[in-house]
RNA sequence: GGGCGCAUAGCUCAGCGGGAGAGCACUACGUUGACAUCGUAGGGGUCGCUGGUUCAAUCCCAGCUGCGCCCA
């Protein structure tokens, strides 16, 4: 026998085992099934489960289920990304705390460090991934830094390189003064900041006196201008463009230059060029054929390319001593306050530089041409749709993407330098080594560039790498192109948008037909989570407070296209009291000998209930599996919720408890099994949201099954026979009279344990489906007695109208005439209200001509089941004003 | 500045051209032999504002207001 609670921590873990161990989760590529693949995006492996991953992994969990039950060979592929900077940070902390610098132990050493790190306490998601209940197939776990992996990326380097579609070049990059690496434009993060605009005066070379006025946020950059720009059609400054100002503080001759960046609205109309740490200036310089001075260090700290006074400074210092030397100067005009937006490191958290450096660069504007035709043609789609313009717009304005880092942790970057700085690109030291003999006739001592790769290089191949490209694997062909990606919009620039250049390029295909976008987790405020605010729901307190199944079907049902979820604990309390619902339906079932028979049709019951549910049972998994099949997952798990709480438990099971409790024999024997046939279909629709709880039932109500529940088939309920819309309706009558007595005994004020006489009847006595459902309505009413009304009510009766059928329950003495006769009144005054709305439109002649004709039919039928209820109410109004 | 999204019950949110819905919260009653992590019933909404399209608008279109996000 069940327990009366149902106590997930007692068994998830245990059926996990289970599945696990008897290879539940394993995809076979061998198999003549059809596929079906997600890949997991590759949680860090510095990473421990949050509310994003939790409902990241809990929608791929809930298709990769589904997928499985309907017979596809299901691979969620997992999968672990190295993560760069964050892992190297991880480690120089640890390092830290021992006072000693990654450069004390020497490259190698330290990245074995991190490597013996990784290995003990890396991948700590994995197993919290377990708890989530997520069925990835682990055998296939792979590591972006794997030695698979890796020589997917070499492969990939060497090939693009090959292609001129990867080169090293020096341009201004991001540059993180803290971390000391570049990093990609994505990784920058603009934070508004309270600053000042300085005006400074520039004094005009050749004529005393006169100034050009420059405003600037960053004084300290002014040691590196090398011009002035200012609008060519300004009519200012038309005089001045070809002549120069003298650079206060340096001395050196600047030329002014007329150039479209100069905006004439902005102060003066004139703006400094920094062509050496500013993007836009970079730009200018570039038009103007500009000298670049590079006035930073790697630490942001002036260089020997300022004078003497101001090196060595850093950037901050630098600025005050600056903003001193003109104030002392006389040459500030004026000092703004000015909010702008300054370049964060989203690691290190520290401002970063533009600054000029080699670094090596993919061509990405080439490689995103095949990627937006994949889009725009349809052959891979955004769920939601809109978020294909985001993908566009970043895609169309796509830069040259700087994938080299200044870091020990990741991949090297496969090129090496010769004496002269000739460089061979090759898939490893010996082949670098041939080429260099080719090139220079005798072997020569070689260096390997000491970079390593963006993160997002490596894991822009996961579509196929994981699958074991470049070998031509079995589960290569099989897999590739992968079915869906599911993942969060705020990598679509990272990772969606790489996968698909590369996966195009490489694969020559696309890597995945949708990606489903999905949700932010918020907080109960709508307050994005982070440990700085201190908002962070833990997903693993909520599971072992309420179980992995109650948060995962709340993700699931919170889960709407297109908005973000606010998460609330007491929604998981809630849907921990379904599971606690079911739990407890099943055993009801159990109590009553509702186990499996092996005979049973569904398609050829007899009895009326039985039918009812059956084709509520069809229905049911017919919108869950559609809304499933459209990615609407909050739509999936409120109709399995819907219908297994609010059809199954609260009318069903109270309709089947007479017969279950009646004699022995056939009718009974018919309720057992339909009973234990529903209760199974609703464990099968279950299944993907809520694993553990419905695993466990399937278990427990059968010990013979021949397999798991992971691995039984999803319900097949197509056979139009189970739709049974006679029953559908004869029970929908039924539910109409019980709640229209539960509701008059409730505004009566009629005792809940008392049983009262119940008069029916319609145009031919007592209708058939009540006679045929007397017993379930007795109960659930919680009638003494039922029978035909014979003329009028008798005096003090209560009177219903449900469903053209006049309903009295006499009464008399319990009730008040004044509070009856109120309730009728209300209930007319309802009625009439309908009515006229009903009227207005039937009255509209336009309507009549213009609506369709169904349209019109349904508002008559609507009014002259209004107009005849209006009428039994009236008379029923009238026999208790006689009292 | 450009783009996207959101505004529906006290709260969190579905819905979406022809009868305003759910969960939670709230109120009343209730241990009827699965379940108080429960049952039954109930209250509660000019569907942000203003126009337009339409026989018909919460739903489509435009504008406005407020909020959020992305890009520059």
């Amino acid at each position: 026998m069940l327990d009366k609670t149902y106590l997930p921590a007692d068994i998830e873990s245990k059926i996990y085992r289970a599945w696990e161990e008897a290879g539940r989760f394993a995809a076979h590529p061998n198999s003549a099934a059809e596929p079906y693949c997600v890949m997991m995006p590759p949680p860090n492996v510095t990473g421990s489960l949050h509310m994003g991953h939790a409902l990241n992994s809990t929608l791929q969990d809930v298709l990769t289920r589904y997928r499985r039950k309907l017979g596809r060979d299901a691979l969620w592929q997992p999968g672990m990304d190295h993560a760069g900077i964050a892992t190297q940070m991880v480690v120089e902390r640890q390092l830290g705390e021992q006072n000693v610098h990654r450069r004390d132990l020497g490259r190698d050493a330290f990245v074995e460090r991190v490597w013996q790190w990784k290995d003990e306490s890396g991948g700590a998601i994995a197993n919290q991934l377990r708890r989530l209940g997520a069925s990835p197939d682990w055998a296939r776990d792979r590591f972006t830094m794997d030695e698979g992996l890796s020589h997917a990326v070499r492969t990939v380097f060497v090939a693009l390189h090959e292609e001129g579609l990867i080169y090293r070049d020096k341009r201004l990059v991001n540059w993180d003064p803290k971390l000391h690496t570049a990093i990609s434009d994505l990784e920058v993060e603009p934070r508004e900041s309270d600053g000042n605009l300085w005006h400074f005066r520039y004094p005009i070379e050749g004529r005393d006196g006169e100034f050009i006025t420059v405003a600037t946020t960053r004084p300290e950059t002014m040691l590196g201008d090398t011009a002035v720009a200012v609008h060519p059609e300004d009519e200012r400054w038309q005089d001045l463009i070809g002549g120069h100002a003298v650079l206060p503080l340096v001395g050196r001759r600047i030329i002014v230059v007329g150039d479209e960046h100069a905006d004439p609205e902005q102060g003066s109309g004139a703006v400094k060029i920094t062509p050496a740490h500013d993007f836009n200036d970079f730009e200018v310089g570039r038009r103007h054929d500009l000298e670049l001075i590079n006035i930073f260090d790697a630490d942001a700290c002036l260089n020997d390319n300022v004078p003497e006074a101001y090196r060595g400074l850093d950037r901050y210092a630098a600025r005050k001593k600056v903003i001193a030397d003109m104030e002392a100067l006389g040459l500030i005009e004026k000092i703004e306050p000015h909010r702008h937006a300054l370049p964060y490191g989203d690691r290190s958290g520290v401002v970063v530089e533009p600054w000029l450096t080699d670094q090596w660069f993919a061509d990405a504007a080439t490689l995103a041409k095949p990627a937006i035709e994949a889009v725009e043609a349809g052959r891979i789609k955004f769920v939601p749709k809109q978020w294909e313009n985001t993908y566009f717009e970043w895609m169309r304005n796509i830069q040259p993407w700087c994938i080299s880092r200044q870091l020990w942790w990741g991949h090297r970057i496969p090129a090496w330098y010769g004496p002269d700085q000739t460089i061979f690109v090759a898939m490893d030291e010996a082949a670098a080594h041939e080429k260099a003999k080719a090139h220079y006739g005798e072997t020569v001592e070689l260096t390997q560039d000491s970079d390593v790769l963006d993160t997002w290089f490596s894991s822009g191949l996961w579509p196929f790498s994981t699958l074991g490209w470049p070998e031509k694997t079995e589960a290569l062909d099989a897999y590739y192109p992968n079915n869906d990606l599911i993942t969060g919009f705020d990598i679509i620039f990272f990772w969606v948008a790489r996968m698909i250049m590369l996966g195009m390029h490489f694969m020559g295909d696309v890597p995945f037909s949708t990606v489903y976008i999905h949700a932010l987790v918020r907080d109960e405020q709508g307050q994005k989570m982070s440990k700085s605010k201190g908002n962070v729901i833990d997903p693993l307190e909520l599971i072992d407070k309420y179980g992995a199944d109650a948060l995962r079907f709340t993700l699931a049902a919170m889960e709407a296209q297109g908005r973000d979820i606010k998460m609330s604990e007491s929604r998981v309390e809630g849907y921990r009291n379904f599971a606690t619902k079911l739990w407890n339906a099943a055993r009801f079932c159990e109590a009553n000998g509702c186990t499996r028979v092996e005979a049973f049709d569904p398609a050829t019951c007899s009895n009326t209930v039985n039918r009812w549910i059956i084709g509520e049972t069809a229905r049911a998994v017919a919108t869950t599996a559609k809304a499933l099949e459209a990615y609407r997952f909050n739509e999936a798990a409120n109709a399995v919720y819907q219908f297994a709480w609010g059809v199954f438990c609260d009318w069903f099971l109270e309709f089947s408890k007479p017969v279950l409790n009646g004699r022995d024999g056939a009718e009974k024997n018919e309720a057992r099994a339909t009973t234990a046939w529903v209760l199974e279909q609703i464990l099968g629709l279950l299944h993907p949201f809520m694993p553990f709880v419905s695993e466990e039932l399937w278990d427990r109500l059968d010990d013979k099954r021949p397999l798991p529940l992971i691995s039984t088939p999803w319900p097949e309920t197509d056979d139009p026979a189970l739709q049974y819309e006679d029953a559908s309706a004869e029970i929908g009558q039924v539910i109409a009279l019980v709640s229209g007595v539960r509701a008059a005994r409730a505004e009566m004020n009629v005792p809940a344990g008392a049983k009262i006489p119940l008069l029916l009847r319609d145009d031919s006595g007592l209708p058939e489906w009540a006679e045929s459902q007397r017993e379930q309505i007795m109960q659930l009413a919680r009638l003494e007695s039922m029978a035909v009304l014979d003329g009028d009510p008798p005096k003090g009766s209560i009177q219903l109208v449900i469903d053209g059928a006049s309903v009295a329950l006499p009464l008399s003495g319990i009730i008040d005439v004044a509070q009856e006769s109120a309730r009728l009144e209300k209930e007319l005054g309802r009625i009439a209200q309908e009515i006229g709305k009903i009227e207005a439109k039937l009255g509209n002649e336009k309507f009549l001509a213009k609506a369709p004709e169904h349209v019109v039919a349904e508002q008559q039928r609507r009014k002259s089941e209004a107009e005849a209820a209006r009428d039994k109410l009236k008379q029923a109004l009238a026999r208790v004003a006689a009292l």
